[in-house]
RNA sequence: GUCCCAGUAGCUCAGCUGGAUAGAGCAACAGCCUUCUAAGCUGUGGGUCGCAGGUUCGAGUCCUGCCUGGGACGCCA
């Protein structure tokens, strides 16, 4: 537990003490204790709203259960220094400040530790992202949920979850025949044969360039073989070389899974039938019109999905339940999906699908992300200006810088719809949150560079006594926030508020920065001062590390 | 038509389990570099929290209805 969680909870045991010995609400009538951080500093360290929770309970005015609280609070036992009653009720504690350096303390002693914490109980979650059909290439979208999906699982880490990446290969179904016959259609081209491109076939730059490849590698051999083979081959090379795209763009983006589970594997190890077998046991299904139908409206679905279409062939529902059920199999507790927007309307039928087979509504959560649209000029640019498509993850990346293209997709609550500004997220100036952040680690770095030249340098077990400015103090409380920010946004899914949290982080440097002087003449305060900033510089690059952004040591 | 998401300052967005005077950044205006990085800091102005009801000590937050924008509503994936 960190410093503030522990403070918090020795206050709301004293207070519910107080409460008890004031005779004013019995054990069972005692509500959640809430301890807050004020937003203004004159309303103290912490405040409860305990006395107008008691109101009704207590039959009092706010104001005098206050009274009555404070005056059988053990304040030397939760370490308060002083407490004030306000506004319409609030209880205002004003903390003993040397907690403040056990904060920088507990930072010094285990750099790599701050801010880990047990909140997750270790429970072992799952999380599936990006996912895109191995059929061409990343694109914006993708890339959002992409960089949320990561940061979401480095905050999930932390908290002490065991987290697990997932990419699901959708390698069974249309699009991978489509991508075969797309080759095989840009082969023959490339060999000089008639042929044309299928229906809704892949336009894409890529095949074209996999066409090459293989007549290069392999030349003219297959415009004669037989055509069971010869698409045998075109499949498994073109899903090969996708999937190769896919992991380098991914890889160069920072993000790395766990797992690459291929939807064909459900097939070859024989686990669709059984989970169709167990629906029908279950009876959660039915046949009608030819085909065999799910009753997701059972289970709040707004109408039923067929999972065997009247030719005998699965729907895309059938083998993802069986997917869904094989997570499960595999022991995890929490499933979080990370879907596109376009496939909202599918919650539902998975969520019935996860509740038929007996589990627990709460074990799948679905993250959408929303849209995202590109500015520049002040204009929304939809296609690439280069290809005429779509604005590729890639481009995103060679454009605008990966540590830009991380920080602006994780810093906006994933469900929302998000402006990207290309010129903002490009500008290497003070208009960009990206290189704010960095600049406040950049500076502390060059600091400590310095020290260094004049013979001082990090000392762990140094005297933090000296740190009683105002400035001190308010860059200390923001560091010691940071274990319950990312314990927060890893609950609540969040990884938005890691990037807010920085960026203030990141302000009060700055503004500490201005208001004193690390390096001065005074031996004593010098050490004190550059204890605090490394401590400040190890929660900057770690919180950013979370994030998916790196932490320069210049710039 | 049904369902989901969003609507907060000129713009882009925060706002925790319902709490104190609704906050940042950008843009505008006024200051701060002989001093550890000015990619920085300090200050000023700017709001019917889409609209209307309701719940209660208290609503941007919860409930109902409506308006606007986006999306989803297939035996596609």
């Amino acid at each position: 537990m960190s410093q503030v969680e522990q403070l918090k909870t020795d206050v709301k045991n004293q207070l519910h003490q107080a409460v008890i010995s004031a005779g004013l609400a019995a054990e069972e009538e005692m509500p959640d204790i809430i301890i807050e951080t004020p937003k203004d500093k004159s309303h103290g360290d912490f405040a409860t709203n305990l006395a107008m929770q008691l109101a009704r309970v207590a039959k009092k005015a706010p104001r005098a259960i206050a009274e009555d609280i404070t005056a059988h609070l053990d304040q030397e036992a939760a370490s308060i220094d002083a407490v004030d009653i306000a506004g319409p009720g609030f209880i205002n504690f004003f903390m003993k400040t040397d907690y403040l350096s056990d904060i920088i303390q507990t930072v010094l002693d285990a750099p790599e530790h701050y801010g880990r914490s047990n909140a997750g109980e270790g429970k072992k979650v799952q999380v599936e992202f990006v996912s895109a059909n191995p059929t061409g290439t990343l694109h914006l979208g993708h890339a959002r949920g992409a960089a949320v999906g990561d940061s979401l699982c480095n905050l999930l880490d932390k908290a002490g979850y065991d987290v697990s990446r997932e990419y699901y290969i959708n390698d069974a179904g249309n699009q991978i025949d489509n991508l075969t016959l797309s080759l095989e259609a840009r082969y023959l081209q490339a060999v000089g044969a008639e042929a044309e491109m299928p229906e809704d076939g892949y336009q894409g730059k890529d095949i074209i360039g996999f066409a090459d490849e293989i007549v290069s590698t392999y030349g003219e051999r297959f415009r004669e073989a037989e055509v069971e083979k010869r698409r045998a081959f075109f499949r498994d090379y073109g899903l090969k070389r996708e999937l190769d795209k896919l992991k380098a763009d991914l890889e160069d983006f920072r993000v790395t899974f766990d797992e690459w589970f291929s939807e064909t594997s459900l097939y070859d190890e024989n686990k669709i039938q059984p989970v169709l077998d167990e629906l029908k046991a279950n009876g959660e299904t039915y046949e009608a019109d030819g085909a065999t139908w799910f009753r997701s409206t059972s289970y709040g679905d707004d109408k039923d999905r067929v999972l065997i279409k009247n030719d005998g062939t699965y729907t895309y529902l059938t083998p993802d339940i069986a997917y869904h059920k094989d997570k499960l199999n595999r022991g995890f507790e929490e499933l979080i999906n990370i879907w596109g927007a376009d496939h909202h309307g599918y919650i539902p039928r998975m969520s019935a699908a996860v509740q038929a087979l007996g589990y627990d509504k709460e074990q799948l959560t679905v993250q959408i992300i929303q849209m995202v649209n590109l500015f520049e000029n002040g204009e929304k640019v939809k296609m690439s200006k280069r290809t005429g498509n779509a604005v590729t993850m890639r481009e995103l990346m060679d454009e605008v810088g990966i540590d830009a293209t991380r920080y602006f997709f994780a810093m906006r609550a994933a469900e929302t719809h998000l402006d990207f500004d290309l010129d903002l997220a490009k500008s290497e100036s003070n208009e960009n949150p990206v290189y704010y952040v960095q600049y406040a680690h950049a500076r502390i770095c060059s600091m400590l560079r310095q020290a260094e030249e004049k013979g001082f340098s990090v000392d762990r077990k140094a005297d933090l006594s000296p740190l009683t400015s105002e400035k001190d103090q308010d860059l200390m409380k923001k560091i010691g926030e940071y274990p319950e920010t990312v314990a927060d946004a890893a609950a609540k899914h969040a990884p938005h508020r890691l990037t807010n949290y920085v960026y203030d982080l990141a302000q009060t440097l700055h503004s500490f920065y201005n208001a004193e002087k690390v390096l001065t003449e005074d031996q004593t305060l010098t050490k004190a001062r550059l204890a605090l900033v490394e401590a400040c510089r190890i929660t900057l690059a770690d919180a950013l590390r979370v994030v998916g952004v790196e932490a320069p040591e210049r710039m």
